[in-house]
DNA sequence: AGTAGATCTCGGACGC
DNA sequence: TGCGTCCGAGATCTAC
């Protein structure tokens, strides 16, 4: 559930929690969280002796960086990072603790254990799954309304489908595509090649705000969603359709409606969002 | 090559 | 209360 806006969320928040502090042991419960390297032990050889130099965000993946290895991390549906006092208690959904040598530790946790973590050499990690073949960030300069015409031009999938595949855009989720398709008035079943350029850039500027919007409000707590400083988030009371199926539209006041596409329960007005 | 659908990852909700 | 089944979300794999 963390899309982009949880996700920078926890990147600032952690930042200034782990930045500067040295590893002196980590201990993994559960470990089928560490997918890279395949050895555990391996994993926390490398990781022990090292000091966090940063927390970098790409796409929805965490970058926690060290001196030497990168750990790539994506919380998937509940993960958190939380720092706490090495004798605090803790419960049996935290799976992987980084302890310090100040006394302090860094514990991620995770009810329902779908969250990974890779270690790669710094600088080789965008060259591999599963940052190789991510999009463009939503915020850089490089997402155009022009990128955003090829990447639909070619294909013959709903728009809805295309946003979520990370390949051409990364950072939405379930939540917020049904939120930037509502702003834009396209319906998430629309073929992507037969948007108009003027849909297609008013698409883009809905995914840029929104997704901005969420960030600036600390992202939208549905389930679970806490900050690495466990505060909850406040864009879900912005939300225009996402959870809201059978409530009146906020623009029209019609019945919004749901339906599945793709594989994934999907919101939509049925008269704000027309499918021609 | 592109795409749909399956698979993997689990705890929790739900029905009986 | 217990047990089996389904669900969810996103990345990745598999087959067409």
């Amino acid at each position: 559930m963390p899309e982009l806006p949880e996700v920078e969320t926890v990147k600032r928040t952690l930042e200034g929690l782990v930045v500067g502090k040295k590893v002196t042991n980590v201990v993994v419960k559960w470990p089928k969280i560490i997918k890279k390297p395949d050895d555990v032990e391996a994993f926390k050889m490398k990781v022990i002796g090292q000091t966090f130099t940063g927390v970098e965000r790409r796409g929805k993946f965490l970058k926690l960086v060290l001196e030497d290895d990168v750990i790539v991390s994506h919380l998937r549906m509940e993960g958190k990072y939380k720092l706490s006092a090495i004798d605090e208690e803790f419960d049996h959904h935290t799976h992987v603790f980084f302890t310090f040598e100040d006394g302090t530790e860094l514990r991620y946790h995770d009810v329902r254990k779908f969250g990974t973590m890779h270690l790669f050499p710094i600088g080789l990690e965008e060259n591999e799954l599963p940052l190789v073949q991510l999009g463009h960030e939503p915020f850089s300069e490089q997402f155009t309304s022009e990128v955003l015409q090829k990447g639909f031009q070619k294909t013959s999938r709903k728009v809805k489908t295309v946003l979520l595949d990370q390949t051409l855009v990364v950072g939405l989720g379930n939540i917020y595509v049904d939120e930037a398709l509502f702003k834009a008035r396209i319906h998430p079943e629309r073929i992507a090649s037969t948007l108009t350029n003027r849909e297609i850039e008013t698409l883009r500027e809905q995914i840029v705000h929104t997704l901005s919007d969420a960030v600036n409000k600390g992202g939208s707590t549905i389930r679970s969603y806490v900050n690495s400083q466990g505060k909850v988030g406040t864009y879900q009371d912005n939300l225009f359709v996402y959870g809201r199926v059978g409530q009146g539209c906020k623009n029209c006041q019609t019945e919004l409606e749901k339906i599945v596409v793709g594989g994934r329960g999907t919101t939509f007005c049925p008269l704000c969002q027309v499918n021609e």
